[in-house]
DNA sequence: GTTCAATTGTAAATTAGCTGACATTTTGCT
DNA sequence: AGCAAAATGTCAGCTAATTTACAATTGAAC
């Protein structure tokens, strides 16, 4: 019945749908799992061998650390993404981990030469998946030239849309978002500084284009944004 | 022997290396070739059908069209790279054109859905494809946050290394480039205004860290960027 | 050779947003 | 409850780089 619940939480991604009972038990039976906390940190590029993972529950930041010390965020993922060496390639010198948001995730892993020989037998999933990282790769490029040629101001309210739009309930023009980010990590990501992303948010606010606390931001009207 | 010659214009691709001839000749009776000259301009994302193209010689770059009618770089495309709908989707909202940058190139380009029947049937080559749009887009997230966390400065030195790098002819610690970039060209890759760009390459200039003209960039030092 | 458009050079004014330097509030913890 | 740590609020310089504006140079076309 272990069994059987690993292969739901694969089968649950659109990129294996295609796969049969037996390719996926294949994976399965390398396949790790693991939970962890809040604030917990989980390292996953270095040291080990290899992974590719799937986060079924929860959100993740991945973090990176330059040689300065400075902590950059990479990514947020969030319930259902893929994460780790999507390329196939390892690097080594990437020194990443990942951070968790949410009260609790859980996290699904397999080896990535696993993957790979599973590819080599199913050619359709690995078009699927190299349509995947390229989904992904215009994502990256897209968000990247946001923040280069916009101001502030329009990658906040673009950020926002998007996460509204990802995880928010909507309700008529006004939508929630469960708020597991500090204004620290909002600043992070649409990348300025701390003060300039407090700033926008209390503009916002007193301008009765949201309501912001730790808990959750409520969009009045989203098409206003 | 025309069939020979789009034979090997494919096989130089190391992407190819790993087919077979008659593989490679599945691809090739609906290659289409192109010649073009400077300041020419290739529209390649809309309108036709999808393809994938291989830059067989001289350079162009890839510019965007934004709703106010800016134009970005988006790439610069060199001798040996592929181009086009990489990531096996199309979408068509996407306004992008090539322009011809050297004095004249030739194009070679397959169908995207005769390429994805060939990696179908070609699992190795899909792996191989896969890593390859990885690659692509690890080296797209590093040069954004160049673009992000530098100085305009600093990244107009990594530019011109990444540049030299990969088309310079060295001569002890000096290397020269082919220039076909206006420095307007340039300022848009590094993403800061002409001005910007100009003084910048001025005060190198007279710091005699290199010799610029329209028609070549001298860098007396490499190692001193 | 002359003309015109594109490219390059230079400088002052303006500005978005960063830095640093705090005060205040909230949260988790024992 | 009471404390420390984390998160948020606010403000005054400061700086890199954009904008605006124009001059000078180069190149290609006729």
């Amino acid at each position: 019945m272990y069994e059987e619940l690993k292969y739901w939480y694969l089968r649950d991604h659109k990129l294996f749908r295609t796969l049969s009972f037996s390719q996926i038990k294949q994976l399965c039976i390398i396949t790790g799992f693991k939970k962890a906390s809040k604030g917990e940190i989980i390292y996953f590029s270095s040291s080990d061998v290899p992974r590719i993972f799937l986060l079924k529950k929860g959100n993740i930041k991945i973090v990176a650390v330059d040689d300065n010390g400075n902590e950059t965020i990479k990514d947020i993922i969030q319930k259902g993404d893929l994460f780790g060496e999507l390329t196939l390639e390892t690097d080594n010198k990437n020194e990443e981990y990942a951070k968790v948001l949410s009260d609790d995730v859980a996290i699904c892993s397999f080896l990535m030469s696993d993957f790979e020989d599973l590819l080599l037998r199913n050619p359709t999933l690995a078009i699927s998946y190299t349509k995947f990282v390229g989904l992904k790769m215009k994502r990256i490029k897209n968000s990247y030239s946001n923040l280069i040629s916009k101001d502030a101001k329009t990658r906040l309210y673009q950020f926002l849309k998007d996460w509204a739009e990802k995880e928010g309930t909507v309700n008529g023009n006004s939508v929630t978002i469960e708020n597991y980010l500090t204004q620290n990590d909002i600043a992070q990501i649409i990348c300025t500084s701390r003060q300039t992303a407090t700033q926008l948010l209390n503009e916002m606010e007193t301008n009765h284009l949201l309501s912001y606390n730790r808990k959750e931001i409520v969009i009045q009207d989203i098409t206003k944004l």
